[in-house]
DNA sequence: CTTGAAATTGAAGCAGG
DNA sequence: CCTGCTTCAATTTCAAG
């Protein structure tokens, strides 16, 4: 089974401070200790303990994008000529440079990344992409889909 | 221009607030208020007013999917054979309630959805498959592809 | 919108169980 | 590894520029 104690060391005392934290990361540490019922060292304890180890890498805002004025995005395919390891990785880093994007994934499949992207209107995406990715001669091909919506999952601390 | 302040309603120190939280929401006020030369009242001021126009949407920690004991990441589309509004967002919940979904985007395309899951080991991958997508009578196809690697990108707040 | 100072609240350190 | 207590630091509030 995937997940347990005793694969990840993770306790349900933890388990419960990572669920909660994920859903708001500016839970005090006194409300978190109150809400799970340890006291307010322990609880911290436990965060510390899970920075320490990796599990919680850091934490981040979630912004809106179209507050940010880029209410429209996309998931581009990008399909490589040559798979050269140089030409992998430069692709890479400057997939993940371009103005707007979001995420880059790097895949196994006919397309090589996929690269989600956020802009202000279609034109916006049109020049994103033809400035940014298929000037790289690398680059044999992209197809670009339009996201309609995007949601985060159940993720990984079910229940 | 898209971003803009007249568009957005951001200033420089709005955009410098957020580029600050997105790298580190842990960030202290009274931190980010010195490194951005104004009064703390200030910064908490526009933290509190950029949360409540929601361009700050909440905070979450990020977690590593591999300490969690799900260290193989892919991404999976999934083709519909029916595209009724009923059976498309009844699979659009589904789809995001799976043990392990990390994201779903619902995008335009022969693709309907793209599933981005972390799972144990490939032998997880399968039964998550099997057991929570296919299961579903209105799912006509699915690609799994793994992921190799996955970044974020930019983002919308260029320097 | 911005500010500084007062008042409240939360975090960190530590010795003991 | 967990706890309560003490000390220290950060956030919130607010009247005023």
């Amino acid at each position: 089974m995937a997940g347990t104690q005793a694969e990840t060391g993770l306790d349900p005392l933890d388990r419960a401070i990572l669920l909660a934290l994920v859903e708001d990361a500016s839970t005090t540490n006194k409300a978190l200790a109150r809400r799970l019922g340890v006291a307010e060292s322990t609880c911290a304890y436990r965060v510390r303990a899970l920075r320490r180890r990796g599990v919680i890498r850091g934490a981040t805002v979630r912004l809106d994008p179209a507050a940010l004025g880029s209410p429209v995005q996309a998931m581009i395919k990008v399909r490589l000529g040559s798979h050269s390891h140089e030409h992998v990785n430069t692709l890479y880093d400057a997939l993940a440079a371009v103005p707007g994007a979001l995420q880059v994934f790097h895949v196994a499949g006919a397309d090589d990344f996929y690269l989600h992207v956020a802009a202000a209107d279609a034109l916006a995406l049109r020049d994103l992409v033809l400035n940014h990715i298929t000037t790289h001669r690398v680059v044999r091909q992209t197809e670009t889909h339009l996201v309609f919506d995007h949601r985060e999952g159940a993720g990984l601390l079910p229940r």
